[in-house]
DNA sequence: TCCAGTGGTGCTAACGTTAGCACAGGGATG
DNA sequence: CATCCCTGTGCTAACGTTAGCACCACTGGA
């Protein structure tokens, strides 16, 4: 690899002149700076960011940390920060933790050591302790999911408000035996949204026994099918189903056409996250409508001015996007028709 | 931030020694070791990645220059990529070129400048001359779209012979007006499809004319619904449509939905690239199958063992998968009806 | 003539880590 | 008892870049 020692040698001048007149330095004269430059050109040098970041200069780095990139959430996520991000100078690094405490630490690890400027982070449920030290000791952001003992800087979604009305929807249509699939409790956006399908049963004066649940792993679409087929057994199957994970909704769509399940006839379904295969699907999915790009944009504009004004200014902060219920045609009373397909 | 130094002098050691006993050089003692250990976790200390790769260690980092990480072809990439390359302790870069030649040159200089250990690009139709020396320095790989002035490594698929069997599918049902949709022929891969297209006619005895085409930005799923007005409007519109970019394919499809065309009755589609929003659209969506995640294994699993053996065996490599046609219910005879929809 | 100022350049150290060499102490061997 | 080897550790230099200081050759004013 061409240094700035060989173009320096070559031009028969010091490294400092070299490495000035690289940086446009006004100390250097503008001829000095067209020979240096020529000759960096022709020789094909490349600066070293290592070495220059072993001067002190911060990298311009990164990081995103999400369980799966191939989730629509976190892709418009990744677009949306990289884009933001190219136009300031900063590369995007990606980790994928498939919700794998130890794997988010392998790869906290290594960010750390390669001393990122930053991290914007979909914790895991339960982040191991030396995942929680590494964070504290880079700017950080925590997206959608919030694990307390983590800072305070978060950008999430009010679930609770978000599975209520979703199933207040379904109670308001006459809805008896709903059920809820959705993430472990463990993880605080699940157990909100759990919290949020309850309170809306509650204020529809439902019993307690009114809701089934099914919880697993949310970021398996196959998860999705195993649950959609144990609810469709037995005699006392629900009549609407909410959801709680897009992926999970991937599943149950799936499951669902393949049974040929009659939608809403025989179970209404309101899904979590809108992808464009949703209006398509069936009678078109009734769904809950997330602002992900709007909250990615807010993220990386964040994460941009938190690393270019220098003071700590870590103090806490939160904000919260609303969800909003896109009405297709997955809904309707029980034992209700299928409106016409917008098709 | 703590260093070795720092170890050192709270143990009233040498650097060399805490260096050493933290790579668990041999000739340390198992006791000093342990307390190096003990001392370093307490400390929170973090090996400076920048000052290692300073002493000729090469970096961990693979980047992924892409156009679009939403579009689902390179999220399967990138997850698979980064699957296969933790496991080997590398990290992934993401760069996003939106299919912009400047954009894709300034990630390029960045990459370099980090010393990336390889490359995989799906490059832009025209790469800078700068991109093309810069690639000439780092392993790389091109995947999909092959550009003759970039290495010969490439991965690929047999874009002319998909697009044939696609095109010949409508042939054989009786099609004499068919249209295709496709990337600009500036592009390897979309001269390739057009090709295989205009193949197709031909081997099925239709005239030059038979086939209508519209080449436009690839990456845009609006280009797709505003093209797919074009090819709609006019009394010799055309019975049969084959596409040759996936998100030209989901601007079509929400483009038919929303004109509410019958397909197959009044147009027949074959779709390009699979998602499981294809096999709810609609009829169900007849569309030209590609191994993509064969291929992004095979990627990952090339350029680690290409950056693991140290000699430069950077020997022409092509592999070219075959697309194959997914038969679903959107195409049919011309005039003809639509079969069942699957759900 | 001398001095201050200035434009242009060079020298050196430092960032954190690691590899090569040196060296001290102790036990085994002649 | 001298020599040798072995174990465990320290010292130093080097990686490529940049910032601080030093320096030299001029120019212009006193």
């Amino acid at each position: 690899m061409i240094t700035t020692r060989d173009i320096a040698e070559r031009l028969g001048v010091s490294v400092s002149t070299v490495g000035r007149a690289l940086s446009d330095d006004p100390r250097i004269s503008e001829e000095t700076k067209f020979r240096v430059r020529q000759a960096a050109s022709e020789m094909g040098y490349v600066g070293n960011r290592a070495a220059r970041m072993m001067r002190g200069a911060s990298s311009n780095v990164v990081a995103l940390v999400i369980p799966d990139i191939r989730n629509s959430f976190y892709s418009t996520i990744a677009h949306e920060l990289s884009k933001n991000m190219e136009a300031e100078g900063f590369q995007l690094m990606l980790s994928e933790t498939d919700d794998d405490r130890m794997v988010e630490l392998r790869h906290l690890r290594e960010l750390s050591a390669t001393r990122v400027a930053g991290v914007i982070i979909v914790p895991t449920a339960r982040p191991h302790s030396d995942t929680v030290k590494l964070l504290r000791t880079v700017p950080h952001l925590q997206l959608l999911r919030r694990h307390p003992s983590l800072g305070s800087q978060w950008f999430g979604v009010d679930d609770h408000e978000a599975l209520r009305q979703a199933t207040a929807h379904l109670v308001t249509q006459g809805h008896t035996r709903l059920a809820y699939m959705g993430g472990p409790t463990e993880l605080p956006t699940g157990a909100e949204r759990l919290r949020g399908f309850r309170s809306a049963l509650r204020e529809g004066g439902l019993p307690e026994d009114a809701g089934r649940t099914e919880l697993g792993p949310p970021s398996s679409v196959d998860h999705g099918r195993q649950a959609m087929r144990r609810l469709l057994k037995g005699p006392d199957a629900p009549t609407a189903l909410v959801l709680g994970s897009i992926q999970l909704t991937r599943g149950v769509l799936e499951e669902l056409s393949e049974q040929r399940v009659k939608v809403p006839g025989e179970l209404s379904v309101v899904g979590f996250g809108d992808e464009p295969g949703f209006s398509w699907w069936g009678p078109g999915l009734t769904t809950i409508g997330l602002p992900i790009q709007e909250m990615a944009t807010g993220c990386a504009l964040w994460l941009m001015r938190r690393l270019k004004t220098e003071p700590g200014n870590d103090g806490p902060y939160t904000s919260v996007s609303p969800g909003s219920l896109v009405l297709r045609g997955s809904t309707a009373p029980p034992g209700g028709r299928a409106p016409s397909r917008s098709h």
